[in-house]
RNA sequence: GGUCUCUUGGCCGAGCGGCUAGGCACCGGUCUGCAAAACCGUCCACUCCGGUUCGAAUCCGGAAGAGACCUCCA
């Protein structure tokens, strides 16, 4: 079985060919970094990292492109509209570039605290604006975008003669002029539907870059579209980014480039589903998301208790990307026992005992091809993971003498185990702060007991704790009223 | 209003016409000085109403409920 991949544009599995063989160039839509990376995030990343991952898993040398925003994405599409990023600097009197800053360095630990492989290329489209600048007018040329008081939008209509403008998110021109009455401040355009390329910036508007239109800023598709084809080809393979983005932005990009190039950049296109609260999408906009630090700490009013960079992911991992995912503190909990119990039998196959012959139930074979097979069928990570659990179950008989493995088969499911759990869904065994605080607690609770002892002039007993725990690296401090401890560097 | 999607056991979540998904929780058993872990086993499903079929959670039609997009959002 090849590896198929759902194709939201022809709404079905696809066999995945790449335009080269050997070589996949994929292009993910990032954040925008106007605030602090939330579980919403997360669902992208841990996606798109595994596709990422099992693409590599699978032999191919992938171009892994996923840009950061830092401008452009109006407030609204009307001239009254102002820069995301610029409004928040206003807000905390700081320059566009400082918010730009932290919350990039804010998403980065969070995405290295998921175990989220960087991408290949990060650019940013402020980085970008002559490139961007460039296709708009190609498009102009093309005569498929006309300029307005300074401001260049797109013409839908024009285009839809030639292509088809709402082949990817389904919609249709007609049913949008009918739809689109109650939005104001459209004056400058055609048509409603027709979207900014170019925006003039307004006096007051911070991030503005010379062009020939005015001193302004690109329109808020422009930059995937130039940065995609800059670094993968005026064709490439693959684009994701989340369901939310279907409409418009990803219609926007398939016309722009279309309108520039005369034909069609992207292969296959892929959607992430949503993550809910209460059945609700978890988004900026609702105020009810979760960002990932408080996830981490535990902080926020929704969370019970704390949950590991490695508890979300394997809880993201246990449903099917195409999916809605909702999130409960419950969920949550039976993730990270389930993890546990995975990384537990994970981390003992080293030291399970090699026998003459195996008696093993489950064939390794077929377990290995039966991973493949999860994998290849559109990422079906949940069954992957289901398939891992029956190792899980093999290696605990094995360790309670219920079955015997032998040299070779033992080699052959570590080898299963390494490729999918660290490499495929990148899972990394985790020894974090919770492992010292665990340490640390045991060294109080060994040195009480020496205290007890001691008081009860035991003290062979308390002599012994002290050097057994100086063997194995603790050093004692006895203190009038106590003890100290540190441990030997 | 338009376009689209979803509805599975106590919870999460696979499933694409016939075969125990899986995880977590619960219950019973084995093991253990006790407990935990582990192992064995039990229980608990397919929103409703029609239809197609030898056979439907799975296909078709209808109803109800939920959600997404149509405006920045992953």
């Amino acid at each position: 079985m090849k590896l198929n991949i759902y194709n939201t544009i022809s709404r079905k599995k696809e066999i995945f060919e790449p335009i080269n063989p050997k070589h996949v160039g994929m292009y993910v839509c990032g954040p925008t970094v106007y605030g602090n990376p939330h579980l919403g995030h997360a669902r992208p990343a841990i996606t798109f990292d595994l596709l990422f991952r099992y693409l590599q898993q699978l032999g191919y040398k992938v171009r892994y492109v996923r840009n950061i925003t830092d401008v452009g994405h109006l407030e609204n599409d009307a001239d009254s509209g102002e820069d995301k990023i610029a409004k928040k600097a206003r807000l905390e009197e700081l320059e566009p570039m400082e918010i730009v800053q932290y919350y990039t360095e804010s998403y980065h630990n969070a995405m290295s605290a998921l175990n989220v492989k960087s991408p290949s290329i990060e650019p940013r489209a402020s980085g970008h604006i002559i490139e961007q600048i460039e296709m708009i007018e190609k498009i102009m040329e093309n005569g498929f975008a006309y300029e307005v008081n300074g401001s260049v939008y797109f013409d839908v209509e024009k285009y839809s003669k030639s292509f088809h403008y709402g082949k990817l998110s389904g919609r249709i021109i007609d049913d949008l002029l009918a739809n689109t009455l109650d939005l104001d401040g459209q004056d400058e355009k055609k048509n409603s539907f027709d979207f900014a390329l170019w925006k003039k910036a307004s006096p007051e508007h911070i991030m503005r870059w010379h062009s020939k239109w005015s001193d302004g800023f690109p329109g808020w598709h422009m930059e995937c579209s130039a940065m995609s084809i800059k670094y993968l080809g005026e064709k490439f393979d693959i684009h994701g980014g989340g369901m939310d983005l279907l409409f418009p932005h990803h219609e926007c990009e398939i016309a722009q480039s279309a309108a520039a190039l005369g034909f069609e950049s992207v292969k296959y296109w892929l959607h992430n589903n949503m993550i809910t609260i209460n059945g609700q999408k978890m988004g900026k906009s609702l105020g009810n998301f979760i960002n990932l630090e408080e996830f981490f700490t535990g902080s926020h009013k929704l969370l019970t208790q704390p949950y590991s960079a490695m508890t979300i992911r394997f809880f993201l991992l246990q449903a099917h990307y195409r999916s809605t995912l909702d999130f409960s503190n419950e969920a949550l909990q039976a993730a990270e026992k389930g993890l546990a119990r995975l990384m537990t039998a994970y981390g003992s196959v080293s030291k399970l005992k090699v026998s003459e012959t195996s008696t093993i139930s489950i064939n390794l074979d077929e377990l290995n091809q039966k991973c493949f097979d999860a994998m290849n069928d559109d990422l079906n990570s949940p069954i992957l993971i289901s398939h891992l659990f029956d190792a899980v179950k093999t290696i605990n008989l094995i360790i309670s003498d219920n079955e015997q493995i032998n040299k070779s088969d033992l080699d052959k499911l570590k080898s299963i185990l390494d490729t999918f759990i660290l490499d495929v869904l990148g899972l990394v065994p985790e020894n974090n702060s919770t492992n010292e605080a665990v340490l640390s607690d045991v060294i109080n609770l060994m040195l009480n007991l020496r205290m007890e002892a001691k008081a009860k002039k035991d003290f062979e007993l308390s002599d012994k704790i002290r050097n057994e725990l100086n063997k194995i690296g603790v050093e004692i401090k006895d203190k009038k009223d106590g003890f100290d401890w540190s441990l030997k560097s």
